[in-house]
DNA sequence: GAAAAAGATTGAATGAATTCATTTTTCAAG
DNA sequence: CTTGAAAAATGAATTCATTCAATCTTTTTC
């Protein structure tokens, strides 16, 4: 028995997934119905919520996925980053912010964002926080393995600057995502910016 | 002419958005009725929309209210602050922290962030992010003065240090709002100790 | 101070998300 | 194979924010 059930159930959360992230892309969170996703998943509104909370869950379960990805290749990163303090923070960040809008459109990760805070309880907005958390983490993770291959010096808080550095860069994605005219560049100049001094700071001799 | 227009509509405005206040603390922001709010303001459904353009722009200007006078008591810190960085940060800060739940419940400021975030556009979001970046021009102008006052080294970037200081204050304010069973006092210890170690760095001398 | 214009108010109608009682499909035991 | 129970699917009904054409009030004009 391979389980009909469980396949269909997985083909069906696939279709729906697929039809509402193009349909978000396409025309908007707002503008997109309940009852257009659910026919183009080809399955009854009913059903679509058997299988997701509300309308904001089956976004925010497509923008987890979006995060799962950034997540690893941060790790790959965080493996081996750069020794100049200021670059190997510079080329984890980047990162992060290159692979945003590949497959997610600025009034996605609004609403996204929007939901995980007002309803922090439902259990897809849990998950998007907790991999908030472990962006985090890598970013402190980052800070750890510097000091440790002696790129910032031993006597500074790794957990304190990894956190500030990432609840900075993480706010100023959410200013992002709020100016429709801000441009991908431009974010990851000002942050770079505001991180240079500290990371100069920390820094235990410039990189040759 | 006293403007009997202009005085009943000043009166009605004002009961709108004290029925209102009172229902979002009360059954919290979803629970609300527009129906009830405008029972309980005495106007009619009509009439609350032609004051605000959506159930959210009432609770906007709430918070905006509410942080205006956060902008204001912040103005007196900053006048003349103490002369130790991290005393200073810390005062600055865990005043807007002990301030910000006076009126609001951290529902209703999830609900109000989320808003902001989400529809960027409305009047009333606007005005919400200008007090928001009017917040940031505060710490960074608390740097800039200790930094002339001597209290903090000459060479580092006040305007980058404070945009950090601020968006990470600013996002862990919205971690705070989205844990119930965060109290005010974590929140500031945790910030504090973020905040310490760069304190630490960029101070010219220990306060005596 | 009467008539016209401008400004406000109203609540029933609209439209979309969400619910839930009913029906249909799968599964497993005999 | 049947069959009865469990799981899924369904879509009509409900609920609530928002709109708007009609009505009422204040202000202005002459």
């Amino acid at each position: 028995m391979a389980g009909l059930r469980a396949k269909q159930k997985a083909d069906k959360n696939r279709r729906i997934l697929e039809a509402a992230t193009s349909l978000f892309r396409d025309q908007g969170y707002d503008s997109a119905r309940i009852e257009d996703i659910a026919e183009m998943a080809e399955v009854s509104v009913g059903t679509l919520y058997n299988y997701y909370q509300n309308k904001g869950d089956i976004l925010v379960a497509t923008v987890a996925m979006e995060v799962t990805e950034v997540l690893e290749a941060g790790e790959r990163i965080i493996a081996n980053p750069p020794l100049d303090v200021e670059e190997a923070l510079r080329t984890l960040i980047d990162q992060y912010y290159d692979h945003s809008l590949v497959y997610l459109s600025k009034e996605m990760w609004r609403t996204a964002m929007a939901i995980s805070i007002q309803q922090p309880e439902t259990p897809l907005s849990k998950r998007y926080t907790e991999l908030d958390e472990r962006l985090c983490a890598q970013v402190v993770q980052l800070v750890e393995t510097l000091q440790r291959r002696g790129a910032i010096i031993a006597s500074i808080d790794a957990r304190a600057f990894g956190e500030v550095f990432f609840n900075n860069l993480n706010m100023m994605f959410i200013e992002f995502a709020k100016v429709d005219g801000m441009s991908l560049e431009e974010l990851k100049t000002r942050v770079a910016a505001q991180h240079r001094p500290i990371a100069t700071m920390i820094s235990r001799v410039k990189a040759v």
